[in-house]
DNA sequence: ACCAGCTCCTGCTTGC
DNA sequence: TGCAAGCAGGAGCTGG
């Protein structure tokens, strides 16, 4: 589900009812997801306090009292959702659990942090916070797109060399931390870059107006609170509404919004994955 | 080092 | 209406 901007809606969603707030009881109620869940975690997060909620890519953390992280990566479908005594009126508050709940937070206060993943490939894992740097997950991120590392001649150079399609190159989480496959294709419109074009082939005028454009983009999706597809909604249960915003995403056959393009729309598969892209006005 | 393909899992949509 | 195929926002692993 989730790129950068859904992960970073979900944090802000999240911090009010997490940061400063304990941990009374975690209830683990399976063994794992993706990866089986580190050893003894509802002891590990039973009394623990959080003391801030950040964001790395695609991953939240949550550094507590004990000198421990916990990481959290919604995969593809996970979702955290708040109940609480000031919820539990909303209609997505739910007296049962579902067979997809994994992992429920009980606050000290009541709320209740509900962690849903149908597809279950997201992960849930602990790490000591004054090495966090050093997670497996975390080691090999390439920059934040929205911090002072990425800029064009970081991109050129993680670029350099490259003869993958500049789409697939922009997936992987080295190059740039935090696109997906939205995120990708619309940044590759608003830049005028073919998702064919080789990686390391792109003039620098155009990877600095790469950078620009993936920047922009990540910015209007946070401003919109992410971009709800089937079931994506931040914590709070409000939808985000960047869907609306987009150019070519899902838009296969319709016509290209760029002023004075007549494009088409196309989707082609790369690397297994949808792109979408207007061979007209993207080079 | 790079890269294409496969894999994990469930659920929704599409087409017959 | 039923059923199967196809598709989905991620990312680690394998083998070339």
């Amino acid at each position: 589900m989730p790129e950068l901007p859904e992960v970073e809606t979900v944090r802000r969603g999240l911090a009010p009812v997490l940061a400063g707030r304990m941990i009374a009881r975690a209830e683990v109620r399976r063994a794992g997801l993706r990866f089986p869940f580190p050893p003894d975690m509802a002891a590990r997060l039973t009394g623990r306090r959080v003391e801030a909620l950040s964001r790395r890519a695609k991953f939240l953390l949550a550094a507590l009292d004990s000198g421990e992280t916990l990481l959290i990566h919604l995969g593809m479908s996970g979702r955290l959702l708040i109940e609480g005594a000031e919820t539990a009126t909303l209609h997505h508050a739910r007296a049962v659990p579902s067979r997809h709940d994994h992992v429920v937070l009980h606050m000290q206060d009541g709320t209740r942090i509900t962690f849903n993943d149908a597809r279950r490939f997201g992960v849930m894992d602990l790490w000591p916070t004054d090495r966090l740097q050093e997670h497996p997950m975390l080691a090999r991120l390439g920059p934040e797109p929205l911090g002072n590392g990425f800029h064009a001649k970081a991109l050129a150079a993680a670029l350099a060399g490259r003869r993958a399609p500049v789409k697939t190159a922009l997936l992987d989480q080295r190059v740039v931390a935090g696109l997906g496959n939205i995120y990708v294709c619309e940044a590759l419109w608003r830049a005028g870059i073919h998702p064919k074009r080789a990686a390391g082939r792109i003039g620098n005028q155009r990877v600095a107006a790469l950078v620009r454009a993936i920047r922009a983009v990540l910015e209007e999706a946070i401003d919109s609170g992410g971009s709800t597809l089937r079931d994506f909604r931040a914590a709070d249960g409000e939808l985000g509404y960047f869907q609306h915003a987009f150019a070519v995403y899902d838009r296969a056959g319709r016509p290209c919004p760029r002023a004075g393009c007549k494009g088409k729309i196309a989707r082609i598969v790369q690397g297994g994955r949808s792109t979408f892209y207007c061979p007209r006005c993207q080079r």
